[in-house]
RNA sequence: GGCGACGUACCCAAGUGGUUAAGGGAAGGCUCUGCAAAAGCCUCAUUCGUCGGUUCGAAUCCGACCGUCGCCUCCA
């Protein structure tokens, strides 16, 4: 394997080898759960999961966490907005947020720690800073001083010294030594609800803006991470927060390799609520398209490159999958009929190479569009080699599994159908070529159109007809 | 103001010194078909924002310009 990925530290591509040979640990900054995540978030969730199996696929095993942001001023507000504890709130979002991910065919990481859970862990890091004099307290509040750690903007590339004072900073009722400072630890203020507040060793109050990511992280995969990703946005201030924390409470390097998801944009523009074009999951699939359209959109981009969505781009992504669903579906036809000869060689060296192909895209930086090319460069050969009646059944199967292989990381092949509405429609179609054969082609037309309306595609073709669900 | 990314056909997009410039979608043609749909096949960029430069050779490297976008403040 010679992985090579793009670390935003370095800026540039770097051979990846983990730490412990074969296994990687992978931190994936995960939602503020205060609202529904829209498709924007989903894009770099879906990311981070094609990661993950494409990862599987290179022969590495993974242990992905994912943490749940479910204190700060966003959870606190809309709490207190809608009269409810802290933790009912959140576990609402977390509730939604589990279904798009579920609807997206996405892997569930190992772990999805919440930030509540682990206030124990991050007072503790608070006092290792402390002991290592990277603190200071003033009012209940515990600030980094970012003057005791020399490498602060290593990631982002941002020299503290020119960093603007912004007219932000007199919102903040706090007082600390230098506006650049970033609280870990913030004292209870007047009128906060005590479902966000904690009783510690270091007073009441609740944990800062960035610390939980260090504290999760380090506690579910050592202090040294193999790959920790996020959006864009989080280069600064987030994960240059998190560098500071992590490594000022123990001088260990944090993290190997940083890798960052580009936004998605809509038609050309940032995704914003006041421009109207801001979209959940469900705004998308109410539209009529599919999850696997979506899926398929979101990772059809790779990650590195903003991603323009459009509604012309999703139906685009939906025929693209009925594609690979049609062949999968031609390929299960002729695999099954009864041949006993072996798959033939030529044929198996497609297979190989083409198997290379698309790991070779995956190797270079995720790249899922070359990937994509090269799997749809198979399915051009392998229709053909169909269409021309030269691939036996042992090579159709051979086919099949290659695609399935594929999609072991794509994840946009549909399951196998339930076995009750395959018994329904195979008994309707069964009876529309009773029609068809009476030539009662009125009949014959309304079991169609009673199957298009359901969503189920019929195809006549010179080999029988064969149905599926529309992409 | 500081830092950074991007600009390849009608749309999305791979390609980062020598390739016929991948692939997907759309469109047009053909095959199949009771009709239709679907599916499959074929066609579809002498050219890579513009102008210069480096080089035997540039979409790929350098410079300028134009345009789009992002971060610098919570943000996937």
């Amino acid at each position: 394997m010679s992985l090579r990925l793009f670390d935003t530290a370095a800026r540039s591509l770097v051979d990846f080898q983990p730490l412990a040979p074969g296994h990687v640990g992978l931190y994936t900054c995960g939602p503020t759960v205060y609202n529904r995540v829209h498709i924007g978030n989903l894009r770099t969730f879906v990311w981070e999961d094609v990661m993950c199996r494409a990862l599987r696929s290179l022969g590495l095993s993974v242990t992905q966490v994912m943490n749940l942001t479910d204190i700060d001023d966003k959870t606190i507000r809309g709490a207190v907005a809608e009269g409810l504890p802290l933790r009912e709130f959140t576990d609402r979002h977390i509730a939604t947020f589990f279904e798009d991910l579920k609807t997206l065919n996405v892997i569930p990481a190992a772990v999805y720690p919440r930030a509540t859970d682990h206030v124990p862990e991050m007072v503790e890091i608070v006092k290792k800073l402390t002991e290592r004099g990277h603190t200071y307290e003033s009012d209940g509040t515990f600030w980094f001083r970012i003057a005791s750690f020399p490498a602060y903007g290593k990631l982002s590339r941002i020299d503290p010294s020119s960093m603007k004072r912004g007219a932000r900073v007199a919102d903040d009722e706090y007082e600390k030594e230098d506006v650049r400072d970033f609280a870990v630890w913030k004292g209870a203020k007047e009128g906060e609800p005590e479902s966000a507040l904690w009783e510690t060793e270091l007073g009441k109050g609740r944990p800062g803006w960035h610390l939980e990511c260090s504290a999760m992280s380090m506690k579910y995969l050592g202090e040294t991470l193999d790959i920790h990703t996020g959006a864009v946005d989080n280069i600064f201030p987030h994960h240059e927060n998190e560098i500071a924390q992590s490594e000022g409470a123990t001088g260990k390097p944090f993290v190997r390799t940083w890798l960052h998801a580009e936004h998605l944009i809509v038609d050309g523009e940032k995704m914003a609520k006041s421009k109207g074009n801001f979209f959940t999951l469900p705004d998308v699939l109410s539209r009529g398209y599919s999850p696997r359209a979506v899926r398929y959109l979101l990772l059809s981009v790779p990650y590195r490159q903003k991603l323009n969505f459009t509604f012309d781009a999703l139906r685009g992504a939906a025929s693209a999958v009925e594609r690979l669903e049609s062949l999968d579906a031609r390929l299960g036809e002729r695999s099954g009929a009864a041949d006993a000869a072996a798959a033939s060689e030529a044929f198996v060296a497609k297979v190989a190479e083409a198997r290379g192909a698309v790991r070779a895209g995956y190797e270079d930086d995720l790249n899922t569009a070359a990937a994509l090319g090269a799997l749809f460069g198979f399915v051009k050969e392998a229709n053909t080699s169909l269409e021309a009646g030269q691939l036996g059944p042992a090579d159709a199967a051979a086919a099949r599994a290659f695609l399935r292989e594929a999609d072991g990381v794509l994840g946009v092949l549909p399951e196998g159908a339930d076995a009750s509405l395959e018994a329904e429609v195979e008994g309707k179609i069964a009876a529309r070529q009773e029609a068809r054969k009476r030539r009662d082609f009125a009949a014959s037309d309304a079991i169609r159109d009673e199957l298009a309306a359901r969503g189920i595609l019929l195809e006549d073709t010179p080999q029988g007809v064969r149905w599926r669900r529309k992409g």
